[in-house]
DNA sequence: AATGAGGTAGACCGATCTGTTTACCTCTCC
DNA sequence: GGAGAGGTAAACAGATCGGTCTACCTCATT
């Protein structure tokens, strides 16, 4: 757990409207006032605790961010050690399919996020560009462990996999991207010498 | 060519600043005060020729959606038909390669608007889900000249890695995106039994 | 010479935007 | 029992939002 235990009652209740508005509206559209009537709060509640709609995006994104490292590292690390760590990485897109299907019916946050977010200067901007680095530093590990040929060559992969995967989840054309997603990173997998199941990894 | 003559000048430049705009700052934040005065234009004018800010959204897609469609049409089956069919599914990443570079500083417009436009009914999200469908029956027929096992699914796999790598274009976070999706579309077609260059072709 | 299309200039509308302020209430902790 | 933290309620500020309107100009076509 993070900061999130230290949150008023009351900028809890507005950090989890804010997220459930900033994701389903767009940032832009929706208006503190807005957030603040969802939440049940005063405005000045809103700008006591969070200080501007800039810090409150950005908080934002940083819990959303926190959410999903949990998830995925929870689901991909989970008890059973005996995993080999190419099946690990097929893991991450077991975690993506559930993540996508039960919190991105919209395309990523991150990336509509960013697409609303021009300013470089935007502290949502770190929360963002953060997000990325870590899931492609986290893919490159498992590469590393899984014994990859090129283990930075196949995060990148890994992580275009992801982010097509991702995206597409919220444009309905096509019919199960994940699962195509993850089909293609076992291709890329038996490629750089890693063959799925258990062993076969060197180190 | 389509409505694109038929629009007058005043039209002409609205449109062109309406595009510069939405796609470099987003189309919320964007307001047709800034359209009009950035296109030396009344805002008159542009209510008389464009009817509602919504409307001219879906002609920014609209136009963006057709100029892309050009591109790569252009690009794939330019000139010299002995080309391969396979060579012209690597052609469709060619293309996207020159059309991030000067097209896509901040990824992918439609996936942008996407994030912007949540209602179901505005206009431009036709624009949108038109835009995917088309690219992925422009990849499934060229799947199908190829002669894959499974035209569909190379198609759905393509599509991924077309969207994949134009969203990471924005982002900066990962080297090149669109040569590493050009690279694992060579691995799914060598599954699929299309080794790249001429012939290898059923049909 | 008249007409209508395509413009400019600019005021105006009501709503909404982010953000601030004053006044008052209710706890908990020392 | 005083202080401070965390609130509510509501007015206020100035800017901007999408959109409308009147008045006038220019030019090509008939």
């Amino acid at each position: 757990m993070t900061q999130a235990a230290e949150l008023t009652p009351a900028a809890r209740k507005i950090l989890d409207a804010a997220a459930e508005l900033f994701y389903g509206r767009g940032i832009t559209a929706v208006g503190v006032d807005l957030i603040a009537k969802e939440a049940g709060v005063t405005k000045k509640t809103l700008y006591d605790r969070f200080g501007s709609k800039e810090a409150l995006v950005a908080a934002y994104l940083g819990e959303r961010d926190e959410r999903w490292r949990e998830w995925l590292t929870a689901r991909v690390l989970s008890g059973d050690a005996g995993a080999g760590p190419c099946e690990r990485i097929l893991r991450t897109f077991d975690a993506l399919e559930e993540w996508v299907r039960r919190e991105n019916p919209r395309g990523c946050g991150f990336v509509n996020a960013a697409a609303e977010l021009p300013d470089p200067r935007h502290p949502g901007r770190k929360v963002i560009t953060g997000q990325k680095r870590w899931l492609r530093d986290f893919l490159r590990e498992l590469a590393v462990e899984a014994g990859a040929a090129d283990p930075g060559r196949l995060a990148d992969e890994l992580v275009l996999l992801h982010e097509g995967a991702t995206v597409l989840g919220g444009l309905h054309v096509v019919a199960g991207p994940v699962a195509a997603a993850r089909s293609m990173a076992r291709g890329a997998l038996v490629r750089e010498g890693c063959q799925g199941g258990a062993g076969a990894q060197a180190q």
